[in-house]
DNA sequence: TGCAGAATAATCGTATACAAAAATATAGGT
DNA sequence: ACCTATATTTTTGTATACGATTATTCTGCA
């Protein structure tokens, strides 16, 4: 039987990845049954997930994913734009050959995943490249915030995104690694602003809505 | 009969105004009678009280009010000190004569509290100070992050501070308001760095624990 | 046929029950 | 008297039960 905190992730994969759409409603009964615990177990993991703004609770009428206002949207992007450039300085100072190696093959990955059409897994990376790089910092409370909000970033582009717009971004990530590479602070911070204002700049209209889901299959083969 | 909105509210209060001090242990039914709750409810409120690091729950063992590790309580400082000054710009723009009144009504109120001794009145109006500032930029989400960093800062004064350190630096917030009365964007930035840095300076070791809580009577008179 | 209102079903909110784990108290032996 | 092992109590973790609220279906009437 599985952890919360492994039933957590699940469900937080399943919004980011876009399998369980913006609006998409999550009866706890069903998700009960189909990780095999009771709604103790879920609503606890409802009410986590409805703190970092991936659902939506209503009093009385259960939760469902959220489905980002423009403004939501933006503000998110806002945010890592004042953020993430600031974390440069102490990331490069941490920056090693280690940590080189490790985000060049992360890379790879992401056109690898690109090039084939693997658009959840695209996603997944892109938000993975972001926070990891975070993470390097000295701070880890705002690392976990970057976190946040990369996974959030993530649901907007799920709901206003073009399928180009996921992608297309990826790219270019290796010209940042170059940039910490020769300890260039000024321009890689330079460079991340800019990067995020593009993404923000993609996100274009393209309400669509889902049918029903079943949640059984759809978490067994995860 | 009590809201969970209420009673996380009142807890929170509680736990920053060092009503509660670093290492209490928060007995779920011994809260859920003073509350007349169920445990239910009450843990509710402790899991989120959790993911916002106010209070650490250990498996199997319960919950007790957070004692920041001197790491946390730096990074805590380093987060505000990153963050609060890149909103001035956004506050600057929205700055209106109405704002100007009500900040300078609340230093008024600070300096009251702090003459009389008022030591978690002090405490609680100097973090509403900096969070209703930042509520002022368009960002909501970065405004709710500064709201939560300001009462983990009421917590690492708590367990760090000096009682001088608390109230010292509430007397000068006249001063930033002058800035913003100047719309001195650059001036109030560096402000800000320098009063946060100097808040940050001021924790210094005082390790004290305290007895035993009597719940009921503690909520009962708020 | 279309709509209003009542009956039914589904779903949520909260308390309670019970099992598992930890903390504490007790008894026995050296 | 002190340490250790066992028994008791306390406290947490999880499931379940039940009332309350919302959603849906069904029926009767215009």
């Amino acid at each position: 039987m599985l952890k919360d905190e492994q039933i957590y992730q699940k469900l937080l994969k399943a919004i980011v990845e876009h399998k369980l759409p913006p609006g998409e409603r999550l009866p706890e009964d069903k998700l009960a049954e189909a990780f095999g615990i009771s709604r103790t177990g879920i609503r606890k993991v409802i009410q986590r997930l409805a703190l970092e703004r991936f659902v939506i609770v209503e009093a009385n009428k259960g939760a469902h994913v959220n489905r980002p206002s423009r403004q939501e949207a933006e503000e998110v992007l806002n945010s890592r734009i004042l953020l993430e450039p600031q974390l440069i300085p102490d990331i490069v100072n941490n920056w090693t050959a280690k940590h080189a190696k490790h985000f060049y093959a992360m890379v790879d990955e992401e056109n690898h995943a690109d090039e084939q059409g693997w658009l959840s897994q695209s996603i997944q990376l892109t938000a993975q490249f972001h926070y990891e790089l975070a993470a390097i910092s000295n701070n880890s409370i705002l690392a976990e915030f970057v976190e946040q909000l990369c996974y959030r970033s993530s649901l907007v582009l799920a709901a206003y995104g073009s399928r180009k717009s996921v992608s297309c971004d990826s790219g270019d990530h290796a010209e940042l690694l170059a940039l910490l590479d020769a300890r260039e602070t000024a321009q890689a911070q330079q460079w991340m602003e800019h990067h995020l204002i593009k993404v923000k700049q993609s996100i274009s209209l393209d309400g669509n809505d889902c049918a029903q889901i079943d949640f059984q299959r759809l978490f067994s083969e995860m």
